[in-house]
DNA sequence: GCCGGCCCATGACGAATGTCACCACTCCCC
DNA sequence: GGGGAGTGGTGACATTCGTCATGGGCCGGC
């Protein structure tokens, strides 16, 4: 029996997902959560085979909670379902030692599938996603840069980014020019556009 | 029986919602679609009693959906779950004559409820949304601070916002900036963000 | 040990943007 | 028939932004 584990900040998502894998033969879920932190102390108190997690908890990412949970149920294996197939994150998933990296758009019979897969150490990747990730490459941006636009995001002026992110007002100009320049954009606005379609920021 | 047409573009949550609602006595999920346009197929041939429709579908948002199958099939009443519940929407939506509207985080008891009471001809709102609808109140924007709003939503600069609202960059100019200020933003990219959030655009 | 890449900064220039005042026209409402 | 609000426009001004040149310090690889 694969003792499985869910986070998802939605409700009736989760309590769906719940419903569709106790349909499958030798899968139960053991654990529900809706924050990571939740998920945390679920997988601690249970210590389940595989954790399904959403990409998006209200506190932190499912990437993040995944290393966590790596180090603290060292037996549990973690795989992500998403709305958003954005390319970057699947690479960074995939480097954070996620078994499966799911789009919500899968067939139910696939998710069940994909547990079982992960829980026998095997690793899945949606064959779209992978295409996408693979032609989309590596984000240019260096870590400072990606710093920088993230902090743009909110379109906050450059004087409040340079104090957010304890820079000078002109060298925040450099790294957004040179972003922006790296992304094919206009302007820093465009240049936070083209970042989130790629999932680099 | 209560007949229930499903639209969603993720299958997942799809054939979760129909194994969460088949488990409820007086509800069959008779229809499911991915689209909106496969929705309207489906609801002519099924005729259901309720759609269910999520509200970001891949051709058309959900409100527009639910107007266009009050049309076509008269006796139809609608409902939108969403993950997003922006305040904007739910006004759209009720104006528009959708029965209910709950965000994913309701638990599925709640949404069979809901089902029930819209198929009863009556009317849900998720209370938290309601509270924040009613404290966000309406858009301070006219028409056109919405258009030219939307346009600079990618970020693209005044040269061309002002070539695809056919406006002159100098007008273009005015009403970025009095929506900006009406929206308390210091400049029109965080304008974009502010709108975004209350769903006003 | 040198080169390249990244980080941080400064200064300067032109272009884009935000802001304000002001004008004309239309439509609707009182 | 006179407001008021919305639309569309012009011109001017200060500020912000994008860009480029240039420099120093730090680290890793050859």
């Amino acid at each position: 029996m694969i003792r499985v584990l869910l986070a998802d900040d939605e409700n009736l998502i989760r309590s769906a997902l719940r419903a569709l894998l106790s349909l499958e033969d030798g899968i139960e879920v053991v654990a529900e959560a809706a924050t990571a932190d939740e998920a945390l102390a679920m997988a601690r108190t249970f210590t389940p085979d595989v954790a399904v997690l959403d990409l998006q908890l209200p506190d932190r990412d499912g990437i993040a909670l995944a290393a966590e949970l790596h180090v603290a149920v060292p037996g549990c294996r973690t795989m992500i379902v998403t709305s958003h197939g954005r390319p970057g994150y699947l690479k960074r998933a995939l480097a954070g030692g996620v078994g499966g990296f799911l789009p919500k758009t899968v067939s139910a019979s696939v998710l069940a599938q994909v547990v079982r897969t992960v829980h026998d150490g095997g690793r899945y990747v949606d064959p779209e996603l992978a295409a996408e990730a693979i032609s989309a490459g590596d984000s240019p941006l260096t870590a400072r840069e990606s710093d920088v636009l993230e902090l743009a995001a909110e379109g906050a002026p450059v004087e409040e980014i340079a104090r957010r992110a304890a820079l000078t007002p002109g060298t925040v100009r450099n790294y957004l020019s040179s972003a922006a320049s790296k992304l094919g954009a206009a302007n820093r606005h465009e240049a936070v556009h083209v970042a989130r379609r790629h999932g680099w920021i």
